[in-house]
This record gives C-alpha cells, sequence and structure tokens, in this order.
DNA sequence: CTCACTTTGTGCATCGCTTCACAAAGGGAC
DNA sequence: GTCCCTTTGTGAAGCGATGCACAAAGTGAG
C-alpha cells in the first residue's frame, strides 16, 4: 500500500518537477496541460488566502452580482489582483477571458477545494470563557462545520447545555469523538491541560487541531495543528506601535537608539 | 517636520535600500556593517516568532533555568536552531560562544524588543460572548497589556462591570479612549459593525488594531491591522484535513479527479 | 468576417525567508 | 600560556512567494 510516492507528495510543494523551458519547439499545449494539473500541489500561501476570496464572493453573491473581475474580486479581499489570479489559477482555469469569474461557480470551486462540500464535525475542548464564545460563534457554524461535542473536565460544567447540546466529560473523549465522527479538534483548555488533551485526541486519530492555549503543541508528523494566541497578535502589534512611537519622537537617523543597544 | 524619508520608512521592510550587488571590487566591510547595523530593519517573520521565544523563555526561567543553547531553546519553541540563531541576531548579539543565551537577560531583551516593558492600555469594543472571553483571559493581561476600557452599543449592556470596568457606550468611544491613553483597540463586534468602529478609532488617532470580526478592514495607510479568524483557520484544517483523507483513499494518480473536474 | 477592447493566465525577475555549514569566539582542563 | 570542546553568529545557497507585464483568449460592434 501506498509506497515512495506518498511520502514524495507529502513534501511535493508548488511545481513538483521543473516544467521543461519554453523551448519554441515543443508544442504548447503539452506544458500547458501539466501546469493546469498541478499535481494537487497548492501553495501553503493560496491555501490560506481562499477563505478570504470565499467571504468577498460569498458578500457579492449577497448582493446579486453575478461575474467579477480579478480586479474586483482582489479589491473586496484586500490583496494585489496578480496574486488573486496566479491563486485562483492553481485550482483551476475557472475564468473567462475579457468578462471574469462568475461568482457561483466560483464559489462552489473553492468550497470543494477546500473540502466545505461536506461537513466536517468539531469538537471543543475546555468550556471556560473562551471555549464557551467558540461553541456559540455562529459564524464558523454556518458553512461546513458542525459542532459535535463539547468537553469539560470540570464536574461542574459537564452536563450542562450549551448550543443544544450536552457537555461531556473529558474521560469519555475517545469514545465520543469516534462515535460522532468528529474530525476536527479545538483545544481551548488552560495551557497547562493542552499538550495532554492534544497526545490523546491524537491517539484516538485526530490529524487536526486548533489550538487556542498559548504553549507549543508538539505532535507527530501527519498531525496538522493550527495556533490562534491573542497575547502573541498583542505583542506583534505592540512592536509595531512601539516603533511608530520612536519614529515620531527619536533622531531620524536613530544614533540614540544605538548608544543605549551598545552600553546594555 | 519629517518629510520624505517618514514616508519611506513607511514601506521600507528589510533590507530597505537595494543593497548593492556583490560586485567583486566593493569592500565586503561595507556590506557587513549595512547588515548588522539593520537599521531597526527586523524581518516581519522574526517579529512574529519572538513572542513564542519569549514565552519558552519564560517557561524555562520558571523552572530556574539560568542559560540555554539555541539548541534546547529551538526545541522548546518548536522552530529549527538555525532559524532561532538569526532571529536573535537581529537584536543584537546576546549570546556567549560556547555557554548559550542567558535566560534572564534574553527575557528583558526580547521583551524591550517587543515593547513589553512599557504597559500598553488596550480597549475592547463588543462584549458579546466573544468580548467578554477576551475581556476575562487573563493570560494576556499578565505581561505589558492592561485593559482599560471596554464599548458596547447595547444599552442592555452598558453599564455591566466585567473584569472591575464598567462597560461604556459606545457613544463616548473617541472620548474615553482619549482620556485613558489607549493604544490598541481589539475589535470583538459583528462584522457589520467592525468598518465603523475601525474609521472611528482610526480617526481618534488609534494606530493598532486587533480585529476578531470576519471582515476585511480597509484602513488607511501607516495603521498596523491583525487579523484573527477562527473559520479561515478552520477552513485551512479542513483543507489539509480532505487531502489527508484523499490520499488515503484515492487514487495515487488521480485520474478520477481529474474526469470530475474537467466535466463540471 | 475583422477590429478594438477587456480580462485572464502565466513567464520571469525579484525579493525575503529558511537552511546549511563553518569560521570565530568563548570556556575549561592542564 | 596551549589545546580541545562547545556554541554562537553569519555568509551563501536554496526555495517559495510576489508582482510586473504581456501574450492568449474571449466579447461585442460593425
Amino acid at each position: 500500500m501506498r509506497p515512495l510516492f506518498v511520502i514524495r507528495r507529502n513534501r511535493e510543494r508548488g511545481r513538483g518537477a521543473p516544467v521543461a523551458p519554453p523551448s519554441p519547439g515543443v508544442p504548447a499545449k503539452v506544458i500547458r496541460r501539466m501546469s493546469q494539473a498541478r499535481e494537487r500541489g497548492i501553495p501553503d500561501a493560496t491555501v490560506a488566502r481562499l477563505p478570504l476570496y470565499l467571504r468577498a464572493l460569498n458578500g457579492l453573491a449577497e448582493r446579486g452580482t453575478a461575474t467579477v473581475s480579478s480586479e474586483d474580486l482582489a479589491l473586496a479581499a484586500g490583496v494585489n489582483s496578480a496574486k488573486l489570479r496566479k491563486d485562483l489559477s492553481h485550482l483551476g482555469s475557472y475564468g473567462t477571458r475579457g468578462v471574469g469569474y462568475d461568482v457561483q461557480y466560483l464559489i462552489y470551486q473553492i468550497s470543494r477545494e477546500l473540502g466545505l462540500t461536506q461537513d466536517w464535525a468539531v469538537a471543543i475542548v475546555g468550556l471556560g470563557n473562551l471555549g464557551r464564545a467558540l461553541a456559540n460563534y455562529g459564524g464558523f457554524v454556518s458553512r461546513g462545520f458542525r459542532v459535535a461535542a463539547l468537553f469539560d473536565a470540570d464536574p461542574a460544567v459537564v452536563g450542562e447545555r450549551l448550543v443544544g447540546m450536552a457537555v461531556d466529560h473529558i474521560d469519555q473523549l475517545e469514545e465520543i469523538l469516534g462515535r460522532r465522527g468528529v474530525s476536527i479538534v479545538v483545544i481551548a483548555t488552560p495551557a497547562s491541560a493542552a499538550q495532554e488533551v492534544a497526545d490523546r485526541v491524537i491517539a484516538a486519530g485526530i490529524t487536526s487541531i486548533l489550538n487556542f492555549a498559548p504553549v507549543v503543541l508538539t505532535v507527530p508528523d501527519g498531525v496538522d495543528v493550527r495556533k490562534v494566541d491573542l497575547s502573541t497578535e498583542l505583542q506583534i502589534l505592540a512592536f509595531h506601535e512601539q516603533r511608530k512611537a520612536d519614529r515620531e519622537a527619536g533622531s531620524p537617523i536613530m544614533t540614540e537608539d544605538w548608544a543605549e543597544a551598545m552600553d546594555a
């Protein structure tokens, strides 16, 4: 079963084989076909932007727009139009030259690519303030995702009903995950519990985790972890804010900063 | 006051002026000096990782570790050690060869670089489930950040007390932001209100926004917006999850997918 | 049909980040 | 002091992402 090439696939990013240079003798059609085929190699940066495009498209669709040019869609999504076109070209050739993209069709294609045409059962572990906020957050249930299980370790919380669902005790984690077909787990526990929860859900077969706890989770290969971290974001903002402040007050050449840095 | 060069600075990412090509005649020392000097040009990718290092360091400090090698720290932060060293080298030369980094000293240096030695007054706008979770979230108050104001548009929520602070009505936004010296605003409103809130806080002089609402905010140059978006993260996970599923079930060559894609 | 115009899809140059690999620098033993 | 060991700091190569600029491909008018 799935030898060599699976492993190769795993690391196969972007272009894969270095498409032959456009020597004038080679039939252009063959080259085209190859890059169209793309071998399932959509760049990570592109994948990260697809949800953005999807949201912009849904906005357009609600306002009844039937087709949209890359220029306009890029504007709505806040990106450069060349980037948008290149991103979409990784999915296939879904536009019409001289016209633009059919909004509904593009929504469908992006949704399909992102796997939103099926629905995903999501479990939330940890029902403190953040976990509750997530459970109640209607936005992400809207398309493709469904909260299928809630877990907490606190006996006072277990049994409580949230969004029409009882909170289960963490002891039943493995059993219920399996029974309800959960494939994505959201960790919203305190930092101290996060790694243990991760270990358990991974042992139960989960390979996609969204982590809100402020820790670096250690996971085996093949498990995807995405991290959302408030304090990190604030710290990045603070860095830039400080810089702006420095710039206004400090000397343009910034010699003082230097002196300070030097003697430290 | 601050003419031309301020604008230039604004767009000056990374290296700044296009360092002359490494023509063999140019004295290497000059180039060296320039990149060492860094002109306050810490790469964005590095800035984004500094909070991570800081957290790992705090963990080590709590356990009483005095010095740490780049190898160990990198392990704790979940990055490659060469990357860690290069990141830290952008801040200065704070390690000791043959020994490693002094944990306390490095904590101080990173904190200073991130601007965490001063404290930042943060306002939260929108106190639905998410806003409340953020207000209660102790983690980010810990170091450098302080919740200084809470706003909501709902009269039923205004006046309520959260984390020892009364919720103010959004009408008083500008006045209170100024009075309490707020410099970072967290938007946790519904999507429909987010742009208006952003416009108002920017008009009031705010230049750093952390946006939880699922919309692309349009802001003038000089304003930093960072976005945290649950549904985007879930969609990215779903994409990879789907891929993993395809890989197990589907044909390695993936001809079927093709047929399906073609007739659509 | 041809012509003018619009907009996509992409080759290519560029840029910035990552990673390797090693010289430089410090510590400790003797 | 010298020698050996450890670990940093960084030049340079590699790699992926970005954005320009344009040929290709479509529409619509006449």
